[in-house]
DNA sequence: CGGAGTCTTGAAATATGTCAACTCCCGTGG
DNA sequence: CCACGGGAGTTGACATATTTCAAGACTCCG
């Protein structure tokens, strides 16, 4: 890990700006967090956080993709979130959090200590809000994957992560469908993601491979060619979704 | 459904007072919810709300169980929630769900209409925090639940549950195990909490009664013989937990 | 007493996991 | 520049936990 204390880009000037913590904050209020922020950047495989650690700070991350994953004592694992680009990490009111939190890719966070962040809530009603909307939006995904986890076939499973990678990179402002996207995570973090195996994966993805619903160029670089057969891959509602 | 007008517990003699998003309020403040709040019951199986549908009101489950489920469109469904008294129902700024809330039992529901109530948030600190908490506390359930579904096997999903269910019974401040215990919900609601089917729930429940783990007096009701075993079956930290 | 909902139990089917070998990259160091 | 080594992915054969299908038993309630 590593403290970047040059490159503090501005707030107004933030990639994730309006998607963050710090959304709909105004002005006046950016001038604050700018004021307390300071720059973080860890290593691809680098841990963030253990489980059980007492947090210190709370970051947006810029930057990069990270996990939130479970470790049975047996070493069966299970992850329980993502974290994306303007993704929150820590909580109001809580000192510890009971998940890893593991850098999959190179990233950088925006960090605010604990307390002065605790304190700023209290005084920027723009940001607790924001904050009541980021955890109930985590809640509604987290039931959506309860839902994949125990009840959809290791195709549906598939389908369903890339049909919201798919999403998210659009929520971006990115353009409609047909266009490259890359696998964050590796077949076996999938699989971790998914309650499967990696050799399940590797089959499954095989499988939409070769039925022409996609196409890989690089091992990590895809295309989604057929999104509506995707789209019903997922189980989800039959009707086409989103469709062109 | 009905409108129960006149039952009006006093909210100083609520049962759920001290536990539900009241908790922390001050008399006066309670004064303030008095005034708004109304009852409302469900039988055992009637719909509570409906996915999609517009959120009139909020309310706190005061009596009785219910569960939030998801379904698909071939019929699988799977809970993502189970209710017990004391806990929420509603988001604040949120006019909808997306999961179906059933009463499981006969319910009593303590019920805001939505507008006025989240007029109240704004102006009630100690309720707005609350329902931070409850969401943060749900958050984690929920991704407790993930590692459940992704990773567990049939018998510690069994294991789990009950234990589960011994742990919140306690929580309302009842005597340490080795206590008649209910199961509040049928096979295979059981069944499609953890993801399973009524069978091998059947068949897991039967092999720990079996092995002297668990002891049933009535099909409901049943005692937790040998809560270290019981605990070993979850799967989770080897430690004794919270042992006698 | 009948009947429906709930639970139990068995036998067979199957999706996914497990184990194992092999390939393909890609970066490192000689 | 090549050889090496390790991580990642692929593929096959086999094992197995859980589901599926099916029949029957129990229990509560009208």
């Amino acid at each position: 890990m590593t403290i970047d204390l040059l490159s503090r880009t501005k707030c107004s000037e933030c990639p994730i700006r309006h998607r963050a913590v710090c959304a709909h904050c105004s002005g006046d209020e950016l001038d604050v967090l700018e004021q307390l922020k300071s720059y973080k950047t860890f290593k691809a495989g680098d841990p963030i956080l253990w489980r059980g650690d007492t947090l210190t700070f709370v970051a947006s991350l810029v930057q990069g993709v990270a996990t939130l994953g479970k470790t049975m004592e047996d070493g069966r694992t299970q992850m329980v979130g993502l974290l994306l680009p303007s993704d929150f990490i820590g909580r109001p009111g809580r000192s510890q959090i009971d998940f890893d939190v593991v850098a999959v890719t190179d990233v950088t966070l925006c960090c605010f200590q604990r307390k002065p962040f605790e304190a700023l809530i209290a005084s920027t009603p723009h940001v607790a809000q924001r904050l009541v909307e980021m955890a109930l939006d985590e809640l509604d995904v987290a039931r959506e994957w309860m839902l994949l986890l125990g009840r959809k076939t290791a195709r549906e499973k598939i389908a369903t992560f890339i049909h919201m990678l798919v999403q998210r990179q659009h929520l971006g402002g990115a353009e409609i469908a047909q266009q490259a996207l890359v696998l964050p995570l590796t077949q076996e973090q999938i699989a971790n993601y998914l309650g499967l195996t990696l050799e399940t994966v590797s089959r499954q993805l095989g499988a939409m491979k070769k039925e022409g619903i996609l196409q890989f160029s690089d091992r990590r670089r895809f295309e989604v060619v057929d999104f509506p057969a995707l789209h019903l891959a997922t189980g989800d509602d039959s009707d086409g979704g989103m469709l062109v």
